[in-house]
RNA sequence: GGUCGGGUGGCCGAGCGGCUAGGCAGUGGUCUGCAAAACCUCGUACGGCGGUUCGAUUCCGCUCCCGACCUCCA
């Protein structure tokens, strides 16, 4: 650990060093998605990010526990009706299949983008009974209320007790958000319930069932089901403890789920989960917000197959991934097609560089390894962009500006006498970790090591030596003839110092 | 309307009180039988108007525009 990692607490709204509450292990919590539609592409970026985040306080050496909940009910849209039950109504389903529909649609989703499993993944509809215990415990706390079969998290109670804790406690309601919460008192808001609430600001924890409900729990309240905001609260108390270190999620859920969700673990437990909070800002698409309704959309299927208006060509899962990687976590990203292009060429470029590394050789003969010593300060630079908040766009800056050399090293232009073999192991080993460990990219374009990969270097190593041949005798027509018809096929040759080199 | 975050060269996108981001595209070269690739070179960008400062793209104020949340959405 060369530099301490550093991350921006959107709870303290400052960048801070990281400290584990206990050395060499991570809790980390993540809000996962409501599984009741196929995966927007705003959610692979917003678990891409924290893939990579994960990813690397593994490389730093903690022991991580990752936990990503899967929201199946309680959430509800607008019309008060539960997403899950829409979708199960609409589409004539149990609501357990649409979740499981759609889990799975999100786990091959997250396979295709290289997104490790998190280390648990609950669902909220298996955790009733932690859910169920935790109202009881607001309740008993006073933050609680419970009206006609409903119970209600009184926001007012809860601030009155945060405020004569005196103004820095930092689980004020509000604190996270930047909400003040007398605006929150005085806004006026068309709810379903909000005859039954003492304040508008006041959110359900427990919500009544309609006998047409379909997902319905017995409670010392009478028959109802789970907040939304009150699973993670519940599973993240549980799986991480009352504090824990990371919690995330996309910037959308910071009010009011993230605010809730403080309030409940603090009014629950006493202590706010979290201490620290990180939060993912959103996908545009041309400068504009993805939104179905006026068309300014793309799924990542369609992303992939090029089959969009918006787009003239698919890309690779891993052209995308690259292309996620290139902005930082925190910071919008505009999707546009000539974006991904340009992404996608960087991302060829690097793999390719990886590939020359593997098999470049060096003497090291040059008393300074002048080179050498830049390879070694720009990887280490790199990994110090990762700790500085996981700059990745900054990272992989440093990185082209190794894959600049390494190019170079390989055709002549610096020369190999100025890396010492030594630092060239080292420079493959942490390059290696960094981009397929730490950013998760895979070389799509490695061949694997079956037997059809096997026959196609064969293939390709004499169609070369025919062409070396033609090429030594100046028979241009055959040597042209045949990388013209490779690059039909979809191989392109390169004529290097080292003779031709191929790639699909 | 309220709260918050942005507006950077042709495109995307980092960053910062004075010193090269990086990718892609473009310029001119080197190499090559040609081409591709690779390498070298160039480009002097920070929405507008003021202010603070020796000096601001970077700090402050105002203004315009965009986005997020407040209301379903990562």
């Amino acid at each position: 650990m060369a530099t301490p990692l550093k991350l921006n607490n959107t709870l303290s709204r400052k960048k801070e060093i990281f400290e584990p509450l206990e050395a060499g292990f991570v809790g980390m919590y993540v809000c996962g998605p409501t599984v009741y539609n196929p995966v927007h592409l705003g959610n692979c970026r917003t678990f891409t990010s924290f893939d990579l985040i994960y990813r690397y306080l593994m490389y730093k050496g903690y022991r991580v526990r990752y936990v990503r909940n899967i929201t199946d009910v309680g959430h509800l849209t607008d019309s008060g009706e539960d997403k899950m039950a829409k979708e199960a109504r609409i589409s004539k389903l149990e609501p357990m299949e649409v979740a499981a529909k759609y889990a799975n649609d999100f786990h091959d989703m997250m396979r295709i983008f290289n997104n490790l499993n998190p280390s648990i993944e609950p669902q909220a509809s298996g955790h009733i009974i932690e859910q169920i215990e935790m109202v009881q415990q607001i309740i008993d706390n006073g933050y609680g209320y419970e009206v006609n079969g409903s119970v209600y998290f009184d926001v007012a109670a809860y601030e009155k007790d945060m405020e004569a804790k005196g103004d820095n406690a930092p689980h004020r309601y509000g604190a996270l958000s930047g909400r003040k919460i007398d605006e929150l008192l005085s806004e006026t808001r068309e709810l379903n319930s909000q005859a039954e609430k003492k304040s508008p600001s006041d959110f359900a924890i427990w919500m009544k069932a309609k006998p047409e409900d379909l997902q319905k729990w017995k409670s010392p309240w009478g028959v109802g089901f789970p907040g939304w905001h009150l699973e993670c609260s519940a599973m993240s108390t549980k799986y991480l403890g009352e504090t824990f270190d990371i919690h995330g999620g996309g910037n959308d859920l910071k009010f009011p789920h993230h605010e809730n969700e403080i309030a409940q673990n603090v009014g629950c437990c006493h202590r706010g989960g979290a201490r620290y909070w990180l939060h993912t800002n959103m996908l545009l698409m041309n400068g504009r917000k993805m939104s179905k309704s006026d068309g300014n959309t793309v799924t990542p299927d369609q992303l992939f197959t090029g089959d969009s208006p918006h787009l003239t060509k698919g890309y690779s899962p891993m052209a995308i991934r690259f292309f996620m990687l290139q902005t930082h976590y925190s910071s919008t990203m505009d999707l546009t097609d000539e974006a991904l292009q340009a992404a996608e060429k960087g991302y060829l470029r690097l793999m390719e560089a990886i590939r020359t590394l593997g098999k470049l050789e060096v003497s090291g003969k040059a008393q300074n390894e002048t080179v050498g010593k830049e390879l070694a300060e720009g990887m280490a630079a790199a990994f110090a962009e990762m700790d500085d908040d996981f700059n990745t766009p900054k990272a992989l800056a440093r990185v082209f500006e190794i894959v600049t050399k390494i190019n170079a090293l390989a055709g002549g232009q610096l020369s190999t006498d100025e890396v010492n073999p030594a630092t060239l192991d080292r420079l493959k080993t942490d390059l290696h970790a960094l981009i397929f460990d730490v950013l998760g990219l895979q070389d799509e374009a490695a061949g694997g090591s079956n037997a059809h990969t096997k026959a196609l270097d064969g293939v390709m190593d004499v169609l070369l030596d025919i062409r070396q041949q033609a090429r030594t005798d100046k028979n241009w027509g055959l040597s042209d003839q045949i990388r013209d018809a490779l690059s039909e096929a979809g191989i392109k040759v390169k004529d290097g110092k080292e003779g031709a080199t191929w790639s699909v």
